[in-house]
DNA sequence: GGCCAGGTGTAAA
DNA sequence: TTTACACATGGC
């Protein structure tokens, strides 16, 4: 299982090339990507952040200060954007609180996120691998896609899915960051 | 013009 | 502990 896992990986590096996770120019615009985009395409999150951007928002002090319905509006291309306004803003909060404590382990991390309105597993550990940089494997519904496709793998169970990929693979912060890209772009290029 | 996207929280069984 | 549902815009 393990080689086959790391050969497909190679497999799709090839076809693909090095996708360079995530797309962001700093950390904290990982974290707002990664709320913005829960349950919606893309490219409505690059318009919400290209707002964000353009009224020079994106950043934590900024998002602390701004108020509820001019964040709403600036947002509001990403769809839900009444509750990810709020979301946005705890988020926020707690990310400042946790981005220079880079002792943290990555058990007491997911703990502290999660605690937050608006983060779930996905967010979370999305957050973990690309913003702190510390190696957790993300599963989202194209990870669920892959697994099935692959390995006939299924589960209910989110952390089933992290087990399956943190059992078989190295815990390498590169690698997990450039799978995880990699399988959302085999997904996009990947009719059913 | 319908379908659905890089989920999450809450209520009810 | 599991299941059902609300949340909402824009691309295709």
């Amino acid at each position: 299982m393990q080689k086959r896992l790391l050969s497909i990986y190679k497999e799709l590096l090839n076809q693909f090339g090095q996708q360079k996770w995530w797309p962001a120019d700093s950390a904290f615009e990982v974290v707002v990507g990664a709320i913005l985009t829960q349950n919606t395409n893309w490219k409505n999150v690059e318009k919400a952040i290209a707002n964000l951007k353009n009224e020079n928002k994106l950043n934590e002090k900024a998002i602390l200060e701004i108020t509820i319905s001019e964040l709403e509006n600036l947002i509001r291309s990403s769809g839900f954007y009444k509750q990810k306004a709020e979301r946005l803003k705890l988020a926020t909060k707690k990310w400042f609180e946790l981005k220079d404590k880079n002792d943290l382990s990555i058990d007491v991390l997911r703990k502290e996120l999660l605690s937050v309105k608006g983060i779930g597993k996905e967010t979370a550990d999305s957050i973990i691998l690309y913003a702190f940089e510390k190696p957790i494997f993300v599963i989202d519904a194209y990870t669920r896609r892959f697994c099935k496709k692959y390995f006939n793998f299924e589960s209910k169970n989110y952390d089933e899915y992290r087990t399956f990929f943190e059992d078989n693979l190295s815990q390498d912060l590169e690698l997990f960051k450039e799978y995880h890209a990699l399988i959302v772009e085999w997904a996009k290029n990947t009719k059913s």
